[in-house]
RNA sequence: GCGGGUGUAGCUCAGUUGGUUAGAGCGUCAGGUUGUGGCCCUGAAGGCCAAGAGUUCGAAUCUCUUUACUCGCCCCA
């Protein structure tokens, strides 16, 4: 057993595995540059109040899921739990606002949050999102939905859901709020017991308890989309308007709400099978009211998060290939006295010339070289034996036709560049 | 924070009602005559059976504790 192992929660990303993280990221960058959004690349940690103030003191990951330390100055600093408040802190304090109307920008984070691990679930995971401050139209919703649906078809997931809510805005949720007490108390015996805690911190939050006895006594309770008030009812209706004019399919969800305290209006979730309890790949809406929140001049906002290790859980439950391979193009064989020198310099070559080159210094046979060059999937083995090393010509074998030419050392890299072109 | 499951070679797992030198497949390494991968064959290396305590003549196997991992609740990505 190794004496040391990575901590509960995190995972290594292997040799054999990061090409995969790297492919999704790529897709994801494109994806993003090609919708006028650039990356932006905040600390690790922030100070603990950004969190405590805006994600809401009575939410789960605020009240007791962040890494949370002193430093020896004194100052309480916190691991990251999301990417939207520590993206709009920057926003205000840097007043990216003032350049332009709107502002959009995406992130690959790492976020911490001290949870019980589960398939699906990590202490620190990667998430892939974005965020567009300045607009409040319904179509920047769906065009914000839609770039979070492009991205996972992109990847090859067609089989997803897309939940979708509006959860209300500050003139129409107190009033809603209000109406579901009202209406829970009532049944407030068959409650759970978070829920009755919920009932007078949190309301909200009971709707999606999946607790059998709060969902049978929430059944008939009033939907928060039925008591929206008319200018949050219009946007609503705009963004399904938008997702139709797009052709993404939606399913509302009247039981839709986030963790977080700041959403205002659109609420969304991406949901897919083969990941178990947890199957949210991603999830964002509106928050309209943060920025002002923050100390700046009120600006509407929306963003979303997709979950970058479940999203590759996804792809191997739906058994889905990505495009990618660490396969070389040329696998070195160096064999006899000279060869490593050889191989070490022609090599160089190839790699100059923009061949993906595998060197082999190992010394062994020429046999078991060659069984490495086939086992890493190499479009050519050049063999550098006693002979070739002596001639200054190189056998070069093509790895899947079998067959096998002379080509001299100065010709080697011409010769691989103008094969592996076709 | 609360439940359930599981820890045996690098990986996936067998190990019969407790019985002597701990097994397989895959992988690794080396061979199957001159210097050539995939298929096949042979051989080798590699395990304090998670850790500790207990029961027993005897424990990988039974009991307890610890620990790690894992799945679910909760929450979220």
């Amino acid at each position: 057993m190794p004496e040391y192992k990575a901590p509960r929660g995190t995972m290594d990303v292997l040799p054999s595995e990061s090409c995969k993280w790297q492919y999704i990221e790529g897709v994801f960058r494109d994806i993003c540059a090609s919708c006028g959004f650039s990356e932006i690349r905040t600390p690790t940690f922030e100070h603990t109040e950004l969190f405590t103030r805006n994600l809401g003191e009575t939410t789960d990951v605020v009240s007791k899921e962040m890494y949370t330390f002193q430093t020896a100055g004194g100052r309480s600093l916190t691991l990251r739990p999301e990417g939207t408040a520590p993206s709009m802190r920057a926003f205000v304090e840097h007043n990216l606002g003032s350049a332009l109307p709107f502002t959009k920008m995406y992130y690959i984070a790492r976020l911490f949050r001290y949870e019980r691990p589960q398939a699906g679930r990590y202490r620190e995971h990667t998430q892939l999102g974005l965020e567009c401050v300045g607009e409040e139209a319904p179509q920047t919703d769906a065009e914000i939905i839609s770039i979070a649906t492009r991205f996972i078809e992109t990847l090859g997931i067609k089989d997803y859901r897309l939940k979708i809510n509006s959860i209300g805005c500050r003139v129409c949720r107190p009033e809603y709020r209000k109406a579901l007490v009202e209406y829970a108390s009532q049944k407030a015996d068959s409650l759970c017991s978070v829920c009755r805690w919920r009932l007078e911190n949190n309301p909200l939050r009971m709707l999606d308890c999946k607790e059998e006895g709060c969902r049978q006594a929430l059944a008939d309770a009033p939907a928060i989309s039925d008591c929206l008030c008319p200018e949050c009812r219009a946007h609503f209706e705009g963004l399904k308007e938008g997702l139709d004019l797009l052709g993404i399919k939606y399913e509302q969800d009247k039981n839709l709400v986030r963790g977080f305290d700041y959403y205002t209006k659109t609420a969304f979730e991406i949901v897919s099978s083969g990941l178990g309890a947890q199957n949210a790949v991603g999830g964002g809406g509106r928050y309209d009211d943060l920025i002002a929140g923050l100390g700046h001049k009120p600006e509407p906002a929306i963003g979303f998060g997709i979950g970058l290790e479940r999203l590759i859980l996804t792809l191997e439950a739906l058994g889905i290939e990505l495009p990618v391979s660490n396969s070389p193009e040329v696998y070195m064989v160096a064999c006899g006295s000279g060869a490593p020198e050889a191989s070490l310099a022609l090599a160089s070559e190839l790699r100059k010339a923009g061949v993906r080159t595998e060197t082999d210094f190992t010394g062994r046979s020429i046999k078991a070289q060659m069984k490495t060059a086939g086992k890493l999937g190499a479009r050519f083995a050049v063999i550098l034996g006693e002979s070739e090393t002596a001639s200054k010509t190189a056998s070069v074998k093509d790895m899947d036709a079998g067959t096998q030419e002379a080509v001299a050392f100065p010709l080697l890299a011409e010769y691989i560049k103008n094969k592996s072109e076709r």
